[in-house]
DNA sequence: ACCTGATCATCT
DNA sequence: AGATGATCAGGT
């Protein structure tokens, strides 16, 4: 497989991704002579590192940006062909001890979703991982709109947490954000703070982006 | 355990 | 069919 340098600017970048929209999964996968799965049942995250494989980001297990040189994130998103996003999107894990004192302006989701190149993947029960089409890309970044309301639901969020109730947290909760479950699996616990102010462990969370605002927010840029 | 990359499995 | 809670893989 050739080795792809990191992207120097964002126009870079932008090229390279227009240069494989349009491919194919399988078709790209062998460009960059990597095997094509049948299935991401083990696998889930194939099609995110093969897209960063493709556009130079560096390695995907690293706590920083997929483009660091440009301060840039890549995500790849399933979208139905009634444009719908067929998942969330995870952002990062919940902070859920020593929150006291956290600020929307340092959090983690901010400062995650500060600049994304979103590369939407076609998404249908019939088609193949092989034949699944990459689409054409998005570079974003929150509109003083979207910014409002993903501050409000982390703002509430994070009062709920202060206050020991993060067991009271489901996923119905909060409008653009929502919390679920982000472990190795159901019984992976990390610590938090109990309504009494007690440390108590508990399933560790992330962060996800609602359907409705990620299809907001691809679908106004194709309009 | 927690970060990266996410989708799977099940229920409504 | 959409949404929620659970899960897979690999690096640090």
């Amino acid at each position: 497989m050739k080795k792809i340098t990191p992207p120097k600017t964002e126009e870079e970048l932008l090229v390279r991704a227009w240069n494989i929209a349009g491919l194919s999964l399988g078709e790209l996968a062998s460009q960059l002579e990597l095997p094509t799965p049948q299935n991401l049942l083990r696998n889930k995250g194939w099609i995110g590192e093969t897209l960063e494989k493709a556009l130079g980001a560096t390695a995907s297990s690293k706590p920083e940006p997929d483009f660091q040189l440009i301060g840039v994130e890549l995500k790849t998103i399933p979208i139905r062909k009634n444009r719908q996003p067929k998942e969330t999107t995870h952002v990062c894990t919940v902070p859920i001890i020593n929150t006291t004192g956290m600020l929307w302006e340092n959090s983690l989701v901010k400062e995650k979703l500060n600049r994304v190149l979103w590369i939407p993947i076609e998404f249908d029960e019939n088609i193949t991982l092989e034949n699944r089409k990459i689409g054409a890309p998005l570079l974003w970044s929150p509109s003083p709109s979207e910014e409002a309301m993903l501050k409000t639901d982390w703002e509430e969020f994070m009062e709920l947490i202060g206050q020991g109730e993060l067991e009271q947290i489901t996923a119905h909760l909060g409008e653009v954000i929502q919390i679920r479950p982000k472990g190795a699996n159901s019984h992976a616990l990390s610590e938090t703070i109990g309504k009494n102010g007690e440390v108590v462990r508990s399933l560790p969370r992330g962060f996800y982006l609602r359907t409705s605002f990620t299809a907001t927010l691809i679908n106004q840029h194709y309009l």
